[in-house]
DNA sequence: GTCTATAGAGTGATAGAC
DNA sequence: GTCTATCACTCTATAGAC
């Protein structure tokens, strides 16, 4: 865990965070991990690559862990609020490559830009459905699906910006606000909603 | 308006959105205004400089839009709905310069970051009274005035990010969805809430 | 696997002519 | 106000020794 490969991604991730992408130079991430820049290049072929990485395995964990959750969740409103939590728990919990994750997609090349977007948009696409069945069973509002689904991860996402580890509210409480807040607004979001009060 | 002076700066609001500051050169700049890169130093003291001059007037735009708005508006359920049509309307019709105010602030020096934060500290504000209000009048649940007042404004900044003028949706009609969305979560958006239903 | 050295290009910014 | 020319530096990436 502790091989060179490894301490280079984690520097990465972590000046990244705190530059930018552009910003941090091969220069630094070798200072930063106590070994000349020309030895990164037996590690990982670019900036660029180490970059994808980083967003590749982000993202496969994200998919992974919503999809583990949501194996032993029934009932569409159950489901919803558990996989706000999910998402919710892993941008604060794994807060800069979350943040990496959402600021950083221009640096990639076209093809590791789209193989990203590809796998956002699968992912995405788990909230899509869980909106359109809640709204086919009349437990959510007729709300706008695509719009809807960008509000909630937009919504659970931005926590990475500003949350910090050691803040007044705990993962679970910023959960518990967030949850509350997405399916009120999905059970009552519509002036005409049948749900609505 | 058509002075160079102009054009370098709304050649850049559309270079920076495009590419990031950090990928942008001064030499990209100068060829997108069609002059050389040294005359761009006669109107602007340097890179930085411009990156400032674009996040200045777009806070300054943005609270002057949303204070002349609310001027004319009481009572603050209805002020709360006006103030989140403000706000996305402003990002949704300015977005190139609302996704910069929003991505780019590492660029700046540290005087002109905390220029910026406080302006944007100040704009906040306006949203969490609102808040405060609500909740203290009952017609809003009692929410946690932090955590939502971003939740809300980060959701209609989003809309900055994916927004295509020429898309499925005006702005009018995603500022309704928006609307509703938001007010709902802020009445019911808490179990022990009174108003819940 | 890590090093030193360097290639080759591009960077932000300035000097001074016109 | 705009130009050409250039400074001084940094950048990503590679070659080749050990």
């Amino acid at each position: 865990m502790a091989d060179t490969k490894t301490i280079i991604k984690s520097v990465c991730i972590d000046l990244f965070f705190k530059k930018g992408y552009f910003a941090t130079s091969v220069s630094d991430i070798a200072r930063g991990s106590g070994i000349q820049k020309a030895s990164i290049y037996y590690h990982y072929a670019s900036k660029e690559d180490l970059l994808f990485h980083i967003l590749m395995s982000t993202m496969n964990d994200l998919t992974i862990t919503l999809e583990q959750r949501l194996a032993v969740v029934a009932g569409v409103e159950p489901r919803m609020r558990a996989a706000v939590r999910v998402h919710v728990a892993f941008h604060l919990e794994r807060q800069k490559e979350n943040f990496i994750a959402n600021a950083e997609l221009r640096g990639l090349t076209a093809e590791h830009h789209q193989t990203i977007v590809d796998m956002r948009d699968q992912y995405e696409l788990i909230f899509q459905d869980l909106i359109r069945q809640g709204t086919g069973e009349g437990v959510f509002a007729d709300v706008d699906v695509k719009i809807l689904s960008y509000a909630i991860l937009t919504l659970c996402t931005a926590g990475a910006t500003w949350y910090k580890p050691d803040g007044r509210l705990a993962v679970d409480e910023i959960a518990d606000i967030y949850e509350n807040f997405i399916v009120s607004g999905l059970k009552h979001g519509r002036f005409d909603s049948p749900a609505a009060c």
